[in-house]
DNA sequence: AATAGAATTTCACATATATGAAAATTTATT
DNA sequence: AATAAATTTTCATATATGTGAAATTCTATT
């Protein structure tokens, strides 16, 4: 992907460093937090405070942010446009499997967790909505792989280098459209370890309001395999449900 | 304030846009929202995609953020250094008052609001942290500016213009000066429409934490000056309080 | 109170972004 | 299906930002 404005990303990571280490930051530790000079740390900063983004903690030279970010995000996510009708059923599908439900869409050549409900077991996946995994080593992005046509599929694979992510990946295009067929054959996409170790994820394509997503099971491999047929039958149930809403 | 970054205004503006439109946007739509060339805003939209932020609603060219910007601003709010323990002090103060609370501080040569508890009434004192007043015409500015020694005061009065707000804004150093006296001696400070026509503010300095912060109650002038010394004790009672926590 | 040390702010120039206009793509209409 | 209209994407260049280093301010220590 070309485009990335540097100063974009930058002001999204000053959020994020917050948001990770959670405690009022000094400027030279924002700039450490985000790996950026002090002096460009401070137009950024002094820019957030500007916009009253940041205050000041303190007697001293701390800044954390107000609520502002969060009441915007707030107000974002209280209508959005898909989350409110699909959350209760990725929940019962979470509650039912007890693993980490995801839904996703294919964003350029990478896929995006829309939504991630994670499971109930100490062991389980756990991600976060934003994250992005690749196309062809995520049990989503198969998902999205198998619903193009010819053409599409032979463009996207030749765009997307099927990289290696762990021993398990599947690098070359035959068996990458081998598992592909077979999943569309079995109703369900699964990666095994393909792009975490140790880790199976499932998924099957759903469209909620007309839009081509996919929700997805994942946990380790030992435990799925245990219940993979009620996990996919589950899985499909959840997808079909998905799918009858928000018409619109 | 000189320093202001483009790019990381117009990132932020662009969540505005998305929480205050709440529905997904066109490129163009965007671009129109927070008023930026459509070629900019296309390396701006393509950068939150690529992050992650954004995704591609329905299959037009519509995009709607993800929750990670809701994720990250919850893991901010989640550790916030001060609202964690003076929410509980702020929301009794506007079940008692019934009218809208707030908690500011002093940022640079304004007053940034850091949170507030809007009023039960129907006619209430609307605002949302991150916003912005000026020193001279707020209550929470009044305040903070009779918190400051001579030589302080001296140079924030130059510093800042006593820019005319409303017909009632005092813009002449004596009037100000005469009114922070006041203010001291009756313990409170007063704005009376000097903001926004027919708005009393009140202010009260607080430190919770050590934090010099004020807290306010703003209403409609009628209803607040009918019930002007019991909010006046009780916002008192509430900055005391609040001085009271946080002390580590 | 003076000094040393640390952190922040400023500055001038190198670099990255922002922009209008053109090209390409998509969508709507006939 | 062809055409027109609208929207998005690209591109070359003007403009704004990013940067290292110096200056300043603040903080801790004596």
């Amino acid at each position: 992907m070309g485009s990335n404005v540097k100063t974009v990303i930058r002001t999204l990571e000053a959020f994020e460093a917050f948001g990770r280490i959670q405690k009022p930051l000094t400027l030279s530790e924002m700039a450490h937090a985000i790996g950026i000079p002090l002096s460009s740390c401070h137009g950024l900063i002094a820019t957030l405070r500007n916009r009253g983004y940041v205050y000041s903690v303190g007697n001293n030279r701390q800044v954390y942010p107000t609520r502002r970010i969060l009441d915007v995000a707030e107000a974002i996510a209280r209508n959005d446009p898909l989350l409110e009708i699909a959350a209760p059923v990725l929940a019962r599908l979470r509650d039912d499997t007890g693993e980490t439900v995801i839904l996703g869409a294919r964003e350029g050549d990478a896929v995006v967790y829309l939504e991630v409900i994670e499971g109930l077991h100490t062991i389980r996946y756990s991600a976060k909505p934003g994250d992005m995994k690749p196309l062809h080593s995520s049990a989503i992005g198969k998902a999205m792989l198998a619903s193009l046509d010819e053409a599409d599929l032979a463009k996207t694979i030749s765009h997307i280098a099927l990289k290696r992510i762990t021993a398990a990946t599947l690098t070359d295009e035959n068996s990458l459209r081998r598992n592909l067929k077979q999943g569309r054959k079995r109703g369900v996409f699964v990666t095994r370890g393909e792009n975490v170790a140790d880790v199976m994820g499932m998924a099957v394509p759903a469209a909620p309001g007309g839009q081509s997503l996919a929700v997805a099971l994942a946990g380790p491999i030992g435990r799925m395999d245990l219940s993979f047929d009620a996990h996919a039958e589950r899985l499909r149930q959840a997808a079909r449900e998905l799918s009858g809403l928000g018409e619109e």
